[in-house]
DNA sequence: GAATAACTGTTGCAAATGCCACAATATCCT
DNA sequence: AGGATATTGTGGCATTTGCAACAGTTATTC
């Protein structure tokens, strides 16, 4: 299925009836900053990345840091995608610069009166784009139901082969450095490096770095 | 935050505004029937749980299946929520006997001429099941990443006590067997239950079977 | 109400994997 | 350009955890 990008679907010129229809604030985020962390509470605002690379994490009561989920050009997220417990803590923080679009949750729960001819599409797209949202989560949680490094990598490659673009060896870079992919696949990354390893000396994949091509499926 | 149920928010009566809006195909399943698999290909259906409760699984290649969400009235679920791949299949199974709504995803992401009055109504209602979905799915990666059983099972615990009513000593029980827990944990069942005795040994939790209360954290 | 199936609970043992410490390479920054 | 930093890559070792096998209890079914 095609990832639907909010800006592809509604185009330039009716993104300027979303900044008339919900004036949405909108703010620039260096590198490394922190653009929200989720509190608990009624969700105030749901957030669109309209430039960058963000990332998801949580913190636990123990202070460990953890990779949910990479926020790309064009996805939601927020309060009203993430369940506040006491236990942990959602930062979401920019890994490139970022532009953000903070969009009023309840203009979106509870539409106004006057409507505007492109409220209902909108509101719509946001619909398609909490769904994908839900793709990529179930597909994380799928990763890590997998029992061994051996098949999480072997997953991830797969799923990796199928979305990024090939060379003509049909070689792919993954978009992540390998830490975060052990940190994402939540295993220890020399053990990961070890069935990586592994899997290049069985033949199943080949390549170096975060470099990859699979060579059996 | 308070759930906010489809049924609960429109009521009865716009109920038959949906009826009337999207003409659903409604369907009864008994306990065990599978109510769909997720195919490869452009959805054409979103679900809604009117009635009942179910669970989705995944199954791999090796024919290993999966407890990835338990789908309870008034849920979303279908294709739109969960990525193909060729790797896995997604099965929604009914736990109960069942009542499901199926609504054209078309007629969601491409409102017709003809709107009546609650269709945007609707379509929002959706887009916040939609979000409630992307909270339960980011609770159970939480979950996953935690690095032992016992923080898993701490991490579920303390959640379970925040949503499950509690007796007056503080006892509740968690709505799913241990069977299925350590499978939603993706942990081994025996090794789970050696966790859990030794967390009641050192006085963090009690309980016996599936009832527990959790004396710290 | 008996028979059958599910679930809960326990243990020994082997192995996958996490943890640690380090080397080599690539990338970033001024 | 060169130093600092991040990333990739390797190996030894300890231990958590999975696996298998079983007993006791509760729930379901006919």
């Amino acid at each position: 299925m095609e990832k639907r990008n909010i800006f592809d679907s509604i185009g330039e010129e009716a993104m300027a009836h979303i900044l008339t229809c919900f004036k949405p604030y909108r703010r620039d985020f260096l590198a490394g900053e922190t653009i929200l962390t989720y509190e608990a509470g009624e969700p105030k605002r749901v957030e669109i990345l309209e430039s960058g690379c963000a990332r998801l994490q949580i913190l636990n009561e123990d202070g460990d840091i953890f990779l949910i989920e990479r926020i790309m050009q064009g996805d939601v997220f927020g309060e009203p995608f993430a369940l506040p417990l006491d236990r942990f803590v959602y930062v979401v923080t920019a890994e490139t610069s970022c532009r953000v679009l903070f969009l009023d949750y309840d203009h979106i729960i509870r539409p106004c009166a006057k409507l505007c001819d492109h409220h209902s599409r909108i509101i719509s797209d946001l619909f398609i784009m909490a769904a994908q949202k839900s793709q990529v989560l179930s597909l994380h949680i799928s990763l890590l139901h997998q029992n061994t490094i051996r098949r999480k990598v072997l997953s991830y490659l797969s799923y990796a082969s199928s979305i990024c673009p090939k060379n003509k060896d049909g070689y792919f870079t993954i978009p992540m450095s390998l830490v975060d992919l052990s940190d994402y696949l939540n295993v220890d990354r020399s053990a990961m490096m070890r069935e990586i390893r592994q899997l290049k000396e069985e033949g199943l994949i080949d390549g170096s770095r975060r470099e990859f091509k699979v060579l059996t499926h």
